[in-house]
DNA sequence: AACGGAATCAACCGCCGGTTG
DNA sequence: ACAACCGGCGGTTGATTCCGT
Protein backbone atom coordinates (compact mmCIF):
# COMPACT_ATOMS: atom_id res chain seq x y z
CA UNK A 1 0.00 0.00 0.00
CA UNK A 2 3.09 1.89 0.08
CA UNK A 3 5.62 2.85 -2.77
CA UNK A 4 8.29 0.84 -2.59
CA UNK A 5 11.90 1.94 -1.58
CA UNK A 6 14.44 3.91 -3.85
CA UNK A 7 17.10 6.44 -4.08
CA UNK A 8 16.69 9.83 -5.66
CA UNK A 9 18.81 11.68 -7.37
CA UNK A 10 21.07 13.00 -4.25
CA UNK A 11 20.97 9.46 -2.48
CA UNK A 12 18.38 9.96 -0.40
CA UNK A 13 16.05 7.21 0.23
CA UNK A 14 12.03 7.59 -0.57
CA UNK A 15 9.47 5.01 -0.42
CA UNK A 16 8.41 2.61 2.47
CA UNK A 17 10.06 2.98 5.75
CA UNK A 18 11.81 -0.31 6.75
CA UNK A 19 11.41 -1.60 10.98
CA UNK A 20 15.31 -1.03 10.77
CA UNK A 21 14.71 2.57 10.16
CA UNK A 22 12.28 3.15 12.05
CA UNK A 23 14.08 1.17 14.85
CA UNK A 24 17.20 4.12 13.92
CA UNK A 25 15.19 6.92 13.91
CA UNK A 26 13.11 6.21 17.01
CA UNK A 27 16.31 5.12 19.08
CA UNK A 28 17.80 8.30 18.08
CA UNK A 29 15.10 11.23 18.58
CA UNK A 30 14.04 9.26 22.32
CA UNK A 31 18.15 9.75 22.65
CA UNK A 32 18.92 13.08 21.46
CA UNK A 33 15.27 15.09 20.85
CA UNK A 34 14.48 16.10 17.23
CA UNK A 35 15.74 19.76 18.07
CA UNK A 36 17.00 20.10 13.99
CA UNK A 37 15.25 17.22 11.32
CA UNK A 38 17.70 18.57 8.42
CA UNK A 39 20.44 16.94 10.39
CA UNK A 40 19.11 14.61 12.44
CA UNK A 41 19.34 11.96 9.61
CA UNK A 42 22.59 12.43 9.29
CA UNK A 43 23.41 12.10 12.88
CA UNK A 44 20.84 9.14 13.23
CA UNK A 45 22.47 7.37 10.40
CA UNK A 46 19.47 7.56 7.54
CA UNK A 47 19.56 7.62 3.90
CA UNK A 48 16.48 9.98 4.49
CA UNK A 49 15.48 13.43 4.45
CA UNK A 50 14.54 15.37 7.10
CA UNK A 51 11.16 16.05 6.24
CA UNK A 52 10.56 11.87 5.17
CA UNK A 53 11.93 11.49 9.23
CA UNK A 54 9.89 13.85 10.72
CA UNK A 55 6.78 12.79 9.13
CA UNK A 56 7.45 9.32 10.00
CA UNK A 57 8.26 10.38 13.56
CA UNK A 58 5.06 12.57 14.19
CA UNK A 59 2.68 10.14 12.26
CA UNK A 60 3.51 6.40 13.69
CA UNK A 61 6.88 6.40 16.09
CA UNK A 62 5.86 8.99 18.39
CA UNK A 63 4.62 7.53 21.73
CA UNK A 64 1.12 7.80 22.04
CA UNK A 65 0.52 7.43 18.28
CA UNK A 66 -3.02 5.60 18.32
CA UNK A 67 -3.23 3.49 15.55
CA UNK A 68 -6.70 1.32 14.05
CA UNK A 69 -9.83 2.01 13.46
CA UNK A 70 -11.85 5.55 14.58
CA UNK A 71 -14.25 5.26 17.56
CA UNK A 72 -17.75 6.97 16.87
CA UNK A 73 -16.78 9.59 18.62
CA UNK A 74 -13.54 10.90 17.37
CA UNK A 75 -15.57 10.42 14.20
CA UNK A 76 -18.04 12.92 15.44
CA UNK A 77 -15.39 15.00 16.58
CA UNK A 78 -13.87 15.03 13.34
CA UNK A 79 -17.01 15.78 11.65
CA UNK A 80 -18.11 19.00 13.57
CA UNK A 81 -14.86 20.30 13.32
CA UNK A 82 -14.62 19.87 9.68
CA UNK A 83 -17.89 21.64 9.48
CA UNK A 84 -16.84 24.29 11.54
CA UNK A 85 -13.30 24.81 10.53
CA UNK A 86 -12.78 22.95 6.80
CA UNK A 87 -9.73 21.24 5.84
CA UNK A 88 -7.61 22.32 8.97
CA UNK A 89 -6.18 18.91 9.83
CA UNK A 90 -3.64 20.08 12.13
CA UNK A 91 -6.06 22.11 14.34
CA UNK A 92 -8.48 18.86 14.07
CA UNK A 93 -5.37 16.81 14.80
CA UNK A 94 -4.62 18.76 18.11
CA UNK A 95 -8.50 17.69 19.11
CA UNK A 96 -8.11 14.56 18.80
CA UNK A 97 -4.74 13.61 21.15
CA UNK A 98 -3.15 10.56 19.41
CA UNK A 99 -4.45 10.88 16.47
CA UNK A 100 -2.28 12.59 13.51
CA UNK A 101 -3.45 15.30 10.94
CA UNK A 102 -2.56 12.98 8.06
CA UNK A 103 -4.85 9.63 9.50
CA UNK A 104 -7.31 12.33 9.71
CA UNK A 105 -7.24 13.76 6.64
CA UNK A 106 -7.16 10.14 5.23
CA UNK A 107 -9.45 8.96 7.28
CA UNK A 108 -12.06 11.74 6.43
CA UNK A 109 -11.24 11.38 2.53
CA UNK A 110 -12.26 7.88 2.94
CA UNK A 111 -15.15 7.66 5.21
CA UNK A 112 -16.34 10.56 6.56
CA UNK A 113 -16.61 13.13 3.68
CA UNK A 114 -18.55 10.24 1.94
CA UNK A 115 -20.82 10.37 5.06
CA UNK A 116 -21.18 13.93 4.94
CA UNK A 117 -22.18 14.29 1.80
CA UNK A 118 -25.00 11.72 2.74
CA UNK A 119 -26.03 13.85 5.79
CA UNK A 120 -25.41 17.16 4.53
CA UNK A 121 -25.54 20.46 7.02
CA UNK A 122 -26.04 18.09 10.02
CA UNK A 123 -26.12 21.29 12.21
CA UNK A 124 -28.83 23.15 10.51
CA UNK A 125 -30.46 19.78 10.85
CA UNK A 126 -29.72 19.24 14.47
CA UNK A 127 -31.10 22.85 15.90
CA UNK A 128 -34.78 22.22 14.45
CA UNK A 129 -34.79 18.09 15.78
CA UNK A 130 -32.35 19.03 18.40
CA UNK A 131 -35.67 19.06 21.40
CA UNK A 132 -37.34 16.04 19.77
CA UNK A 133 -34.24 14.14 18.84
CA UNK A 134 -31.84 14.72 22.65
CA UNK A 135 -33.51 12.92 25.34
CA UNK A 136 -33.58 9.68 22.21
CA UNK A 137 -30.06 10.90 22.00
CA UNK A 138 -28.89 10.63 25.56
CA UNK A 139 -30.52 7.53 25.97
CA UNK A 140 -28.70 5.99 23.45
CA UNK A 141 -25.51 7.50 24.12
CA UNK A 142 -25.70 6.01 28.26
CA UNK A 143 -27.27 2.69 26.78
CA UNK A 144 -23.80 2.49 24.41
CA UNK A 145 -21.76 3.99 27.25
CA UNK A 146 -22.40 1.13 29.59
CA UNK A 147 -22.29 -1.62 27.18
CA UNK A 148 -19.12 -0.07 26.31
CA UNK A 149 -18.09 -0.42 29.62
CA UNK A 150 -19.13 -3.58 30.40
CA UNK A 151 -16.79 -4.58 27.74
CA UNK A 152 -13.32 -5.19 27.67
CA UNK A 153 -11.44 -1.33 27.24
CA UNK A 154 -9.66 -3.00 24.18
CA UNK A 155 -12.87 -3.19 22.29
CA UNK A 156 -13.31 0.70 22.44
CA UNK A 157 -10.01 1.80 20.87
CA UNK A 158 -10.60 -1.43 17.85
CA UNK A 159 -14.04 -1.15 17.51
CA UNK A 160 -14.69 -0.86 13.92
CA UNK A 161 -16.06 2.77 12.39
CA UNK A 162 -19.04 2.56 11.99
CA UNK A 163 -20.18 6.19 11.26
CA UNK A 164 -21.06 5.89 7.92
CA UNK A 165 -22.79 2.94 7.96
CA UNK A 166 -24.54 2.33 11.27
CA UNK A 167 -24.50 6.37 13.12
CA UNK A 168 -27.63 7.84 12.71
CA UNK A 169 -28.43 11.36 12.36
CA UNK A 170 -30.01 10.82 16.01
CA UNK A 171 -26.40 10.16 17.44
CA UNK A 172 -25.13 12.38 15.38
CA UNK A 173 -26.74 15.26 16.24
CA UNK A 174 -26.08 14.50 19.76
CA UNK A 175 -22.49 15.63 19.48
CA UNK A 176 -22.53 18.61 19.56
CA UNK A 177 -25.74 19.52 22.06
CA UNK A 178 -25.44 16.93 23.72
CA UNK A 179 -24.06 18.10 27.10
CA UNK A 180 -25.59 15.42 29.22
CA UNK A 181 -22.95 13.54 31.42
CA UNK A 182 -21.41 11.40 29.58
CA UNK A 183 -20.20 8.11 31.47
CA UNK A 184 -21.09 9.44 34.55
CA UNK A 185 -18.63 12.71 34.06
CA UNK A 186 -20.52 15.89 34.08
CA UNK A 187 -19.60 18.78 31.68
CA UNK A 188 -19.09 21.75 33.12
CA UNK A 189 -20.99 24.58 32.88
CA UNK A 190 -17.49 26.31 31.91
CA UNK A 191 -16.82 24.13 29.26
CA UNK A 192 -19.59 24.59 27.88
CA UNK A 193 -19.69 28.09 28.12
CA UNK A 194 -16.09 27.95 25.89
CA UNK A 195 -17.42 25.70 23.41
CA UNK A 196 -20.52 28.01 22.73
CA UNK A 197 -17.91 30.44 22.15
CA UNK A 198 -15.70 28.44 20.24
CA UNK A 199 -18.80 27.45 18.34
CA UNK A 200 -19.45 31.33 17.19
CA UNK A 201 -16.11 32.03 16.66
CA UNK A 202 -15.62 28.77 13.93
CA UNK A 203 -18.85 29.89 12.58
CA UNK A 204 -17.15 33.41 11.27
CA UNK A 205 -13.98 31.17 10.60
CA UNK A 206 -14.53 32.54 6.82
CA UNK A 207 -15.90 35.89 7.18
CA UNK A 208 -12.70 36.86 9.66
CA UNK A 209 -9.07 36.74 9.04
CA UNK A 210 -7.92 34.90 11.68
CA UNK A 211 -4.44 35.47 13.44
CA UNK A 212 -2.69 31.47 13.99
CA UNK A 213 -2.45 31.74 17.22
CA UNK A 214 -5.72 33.00 18.05
CA UNK A 215 -6.99 30.13 15.96
CA UNK A 216 -5.39 27.78 17.85
CA UNK A 217 -6.35 29.37 21.16
CA UNK A 218 -10.35 29.15 20.39
CA UNK A 219 -9.72 25.53 18.92
CA UNK A 220 -8.74 24.31 22.40
CA UNK A 221 -11.49 25.78 24.32
CA UNK A 222 -13.49 23.37 21.34
CA UNK A 223 -11.59 20.68 22.72
CA UNK A 224 -12.77 21.33 26.44
CA UNK A 225 -16.21 19.61 25.24
CA UNK A 226 -14.66 16.19 23.60
CA UNK A 227 -12.66 15.60 27.02
CA UNK A 228 -14.95 12.62 27.44
CA UNK A 229 -13.53 11.03 24.67
CA UNK A 230 -10.52 11.10 26.38
CA UNK A 231 -12.31 9.08 29.65
CA UNK A 232 -13.72 6.85 27.54
CA UNK A 233 -10.45 6.25 25.93
CA UNK A 234 -7.96 3.27 26.60
CA UNK A 235 -5.26 6.10 26.90
CA UNK A 236 -6.80 7.27 29.27
CA UNK A 237 -7.10 4.60 31.60
CA UNK A 238 -3.52 5.56 32.75
CA UNK A 239 -2.50 8.66 30.88
CA UNK A 240 -4.96 11.74 32.00
CA UNK A 241 -5.37 14.39 28.94
CA UNK A 242 -3.21 16.93 30.32
CA UNK A 243 -0.49 14.39 30.70
CA UNK A 244 -1.08 13.70 26.95
CA UNK A 245 -0.90 16.64 25.90
CA UNK A 246 2.16 17.11 28.10
CA UNK A 247 3.79 14.56 25.72
CA UNK A 248 6.84 16.66 23.50
CA UNK A 249 9.86 16.36 22.17
CA UNK A 250 10.95 16.93 26.19
CA UNK A 251 9.57 13.73 27.11
CA UNK A 252 10.86 10.54 25.83
CA UNK A 253 10.61 8.51 28.41
CA UNK A 254 8.76 5.45 27.98
CA UNK A 255 5.30 5.76 29.44
CA UNK A 256 2.82 2.55 30.35
CA UNK A 257 -0.07 2.45 29.43
CA UNK A 258 0.91 4.40 26.22
CA UNK A 259 -0.47 2.96 22.66
CA UNK A 260 2.64 1.94 21.08
CA UNK A 261 1.83 1.64 17.43
CA UNK A 262 -0.02 -1.52 16.83
CA UNK A 263 1.35 -4.87 15.17
CA UNK A 264 -0.35 -5.09 11.96
CA UNK A 265 1.12 -1.31 11.28
CA UNK A 266 4.69 -3.00 11.49
CA UNK A 267 4.24 -6.58 10.33
CA UNK A 268 7.80 -7.48 8.65
CA UNK A 269 9.98 -7.14 11.78
CA UNK A 270 11.45 -10.28 11.89
CA UNK A 271 15.18 -9.68 12.05
CA UNK A 272 14.64 -7.61 15.20
CA UNK A 273 11.89 -10.34 16.61
CA UNK A 274 14.32 -12.82 16.34
CA UNK A 275 16.95 -10.66 18.83
CA UNK A 276 14.13 -8.94 20.90
CA UNK A 277 10.68 -11.00 20.83
CA UNK A 278 7.63 -8.86 19.29
CA UNK A 279 9.77 -5.04 18.86
CA UNK A 280 5.91 -3.48 18.73
CA UNK A 281 4.73 -5.58 21.97
CA UNK A 282 7.68 -5.44 23.74
CA UNK A 283 9.37 -2.48 25.74
CA UNK A 284 11.23 -0.78 22.87
CA UNK A 285 15.20 -1.76 23.91
CA UNK A 286 16.43 1.88 23.33
CA UNK A 287 14.47 2.81 25.96
CA UNK A 288 17.25 2.03 27.99
CA UNK A 289 19.35 4.88 26.35
CA UNK A 290 17.06 7.67 27.75
CA UNK A 291 15.98 7.65 31.31
CA UNK A 292 14.90 10.54 33.15
CA UNK A 293 16.12 11.13 36.45
CA UNK A 294 12.43 11.57 37.56
CA UNK A 295 11.42 8.35 35.95
CA UNK A 296 10.76 5.64 38.65
CA UNK A 297 12.52 2.61 36.92
CA UNK A 298 12.98 0.69 39.54
CA UNK A 299 9.42 -0.34 39.14
CA UNK A 300 9.39 -1.52 35.91
CA UNK A 301 12.86 -3.01 35.84
CA UNK A 302 11.62 -6.49 36.31
CA UNK A 303 9.41 -5.74 33.83
CA UNK A 304 11.85 -4.16 30.92
CA UNK A 305 14.76 -7.14 31.70
CA UNK A 306 14.25 -9.67 29.50
CA UNK A 307 18.22 -10.13 29.45
CA UNK A 308 19.01 -8.45 26.57
CA UNK A 309 21.16 -5.27 27.48
CA UNK A 310 21.90 -2.10 25.38
CA UNK A 311 25.36 -3.90 24.41
CA UNK A 312 23.48 -6.36 22.03
CA UNK A 313 21.22 -3.69 20.73
CA UNK A 314 24.12 -1.84 19.55
CA UNK A 315 25.75 -4.64 17.90
CA UNK A 316 22.42 -5.69 16.09
CA UNK A 317 22.69 -2.12 14.87
CA UNK A 318 26.02 -1.98 13.40
CA UNK A 319 25.60 -5.17 11.61
CA UNK A 320 22.79 -4.00 9.56
CA UNK A 321 23.49 -3.54 6.39
CA UNK A 322 23.90 0.46 5.75
CA UNK A 323 21.88 1.57 2.94
C1' DA B 1 -10.28 -18.65 -10.37
C1' DA B 2 -9.35 -14.51 -12.82
C1' DC B 3 -9.96 -9.99 -13.78
C1' DG B 4 -10.77 -5.01 -13.21
C1' DG B 5 -12.34 -1.14 -10.76
C1' DA B 6 -12.75 0.91 -6.17
C1' DA B 7 -10.97 1.75 -1.77
C1' DT B 8 -7.28 2.40 1.37
C1' DC B 9 -3.42 4.72 3.38
C1' DA B 10 1.67 5.58 3.74
C1' DA B 11 4.49 8.72 1.80
C1' DC B 12 5.81 12.52 -1.32
C1' DC B 13 5.56 17.27 -2.97
C1' DG B 14 5.24 22.07 -2.94
C1' DC B 15 3.90 26.02 -0.62
C1' DC B 16 3.74 29.09 3.34
C1' DG B 17 5.01 31.32 7.60
C1' DG B 18 8.30 31.91 11.27
C1' DT B 19 12.99 32.36 12.66
C1' DT B 20 17.72 33.50 12.23
C1' DG B 21 21.82 35.73 10.58
C1' DA C 1 15.17 45.00 5.19
C1' DC C 2 16.42 41.02 3.11
C1' DA C 3 17.60 36.23 2.10
C1' DA C 4 18.22 31.64 3.55
C1' DC C 5 16.79 28.06 6.22
C1' DC C 6 13.60 25.15 8.55
C1' DG C 7 9.30 23.19 10.26
C1' DG C 8 4.65 22.52 9.44
C1' DC C 9 0.63 22.01 6.65
C1' DG C 10 -2.55 20.45 3.09
C1' DG C 11 -3.05 18.36 -1.43
C1' DT C 12 -1.81 14.60 -4.16
C1' DT C 13 0.19 10.24 -5.62
C1' DG C 14 0.64 5.42 -6.24
C1' DA C 15 1.25 0.57 -4.47
C1' DT C 16 -1.47 -2.64 -2.32
C1' DT C 17 -5.70 -4.71 -0.85
C1' DC C 18 -10.54 -5.40 -1.23
C1' DC C 19 -14.61 -6.61 -3.53
C1' DG C 20 -17.87 -7.31 -7.09
C1' DT C 21 -18.52 -9.56 -11.52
Amino acid sequence: MVRGPFYDKNGLKKGAWTPEEDCKLKSFVQRSGHSNWCKLPKLAGLSRCGKSCRLRWVNYLQPGVKRGNFTKEEEELIIKLHEEAGNKWSMIARNLPGRADNEIKNHWHTHLKKYVKQNPKTSEVKEKSETSQLCKAKENRESESESLHGSDSSHQSLESSPLSKELSSTKLFSLSRDHSPVNGKNCTEDSLASLETSENSFGNMHAKKYTKQRFETESLHASAHFHHILEISPLSTEVSSAKFFSLGSTDHSPKPGINWIEEDSLASFETFEEAFGNFWTEPFVADYMYIPDEFPMSQYISYYDDGIGIDLFDQVMQELPKN
